[in-house]
DNA sequence: TCCACTAACGCAAATTATTTGCTTTTGTGC
DNA sequence: GCACAAAAGCAAATAATTTGCGTTAGTGGA
């Protein structure tokens, strides 16, 4: 079994070959039979063949085009972690910072989140993790870019991948949800010295 | 296909029911079949049946016991990652602490570790991902003993996991491998105001 | 030590998933 | 339009997974 392990590759399927009509119809049904399927019943039930019945495809074109199960998952989960726009503009930049931090963490504890992030991780080829994290490391961007604009002190885009993304993450994949004022709190931890909440002292959480 | 998703926990097949003799053997053949077939081949041409075969153990055995090939994989992994004794003494309680931290990342990034931290990860069941972190933990736990002990200012547990340890996991799982010196900046940053590396300044890194 | 009990294993048939060679459809560039 | 080839469909061949039932062998009690 799994012989042509890296055809993908080999033979360069890769992204745009032929991005055409029939292609995309086939790959937008198979990911909306996907996303269907997940939601209505137990993943473990979950195979090509019915994914494949459901999109009105054959299996075959499944395996060719994605490989296996696991990659079709971490594909179908990697489009949907994209974000939608750019966050959401609240009032300062740690303000900003704070809601889309939570709302992130929020997404990523809850069931599908979760299972959307193993999915990734899972996946033999790592395109699809790196690309996740490249979502994150772009919203960031846009929020360190605004602070810089008002000139607000703001922590960098690697204190908060390390210090802020990060403890997340590994909350989420090895133990339990991560609260909102736990998500606060490191926060707080990564802002320069001299940057207030609110109007506050630094550590008060009275605002808000 | 796979209806008894979670038989596992249905009827407690969990840890020691049976301990005795051939279960054991059973799951020490199929665990080194595992290990040499990983070492051996491409980790894509890795099957049950072939486990088993190597094994001299039937495939249904395996299929009864751990339900599928990504549970068995995680359960290897989960062993493996056992630490074999607590972390070595060098020097100073952060000393220690460097030493193991550098090792552990070093064995984290690697092929094989990261190939275990995604198979544990992967696995349906989250049991493994938390006797994992379990393990980090304990070791930590070893570590901070010791500097309360001699009276060394020490990070909290909380602060390494944080800190230090999600992101190297992070950068394992998402990006790429952490180097020994960002690990050491990592964990200067969680040590205590006053806590000196060596003998000199905080940030040098002249000793050792 | 022996015996009853049953968890766990082995075997083999039935089912289901995966691979593969070949044909057909259909975007794409000229 | 037309030629080209990428991607899809189809179906047969192969391989993995599930399952029912018989057998083996730890475990606890007499």
């Amino acid at each position: 079994m799994a012989k042509g392990k890296d055809w993908q590759r080999l033979m360069g399927y890769r992204e745009n070959p032929r991005p055409g009509g029939r292609s995309a119809r086939v790959q937008a049904a198979v990911h909306q039979s996907v996303r269907d399927m997940l939601a209505t019943m137990d993943r473990a039930d979950v195979t090509i063949p019915l994914i494949a019945q459901r999109a009105n495809v054959t299996p075959s074109t499944i395996y060719r085009r994605w490989g296996d199960l696991q990659a079709l998952l971490a594909d179908v989960a990697a489009s949907r972690l994209q974000p939608e726009g750019e966050p959401a503009r609240i009032g300062s930049a740690r303000d900003d910072l704070e809601a889309w931090v939570e709302q992130y963490a929020d997404e990523m504890a809850s069931g599908v989140g979760r299972r959307m992030l193993r999915d990734i991780l899972s996946a033999a080829d790592g395109a699809n993790a790196e690309k996740c994290s490249g979502y994150t490391q772009h919203q960031l961007a846009v929020l360190i870019a605004r602070a810089e604009e008002t000139g607000e002190p703001f922590p960098t885009q690697t204190e908060l991948m390390d210090h802020v993304i990060s403890p997340i993450i590994y909350r989420i994949l090895f133990d339990q949800a991560p609260g909102a004022d736990y998500v606060r709190e490191l926060i707080a931890k990564v802002m320069p010295e001299g940057a207030l909440k609110g109007g506050s002292a630094r550590t008060s959480r009275a605002t808000r």
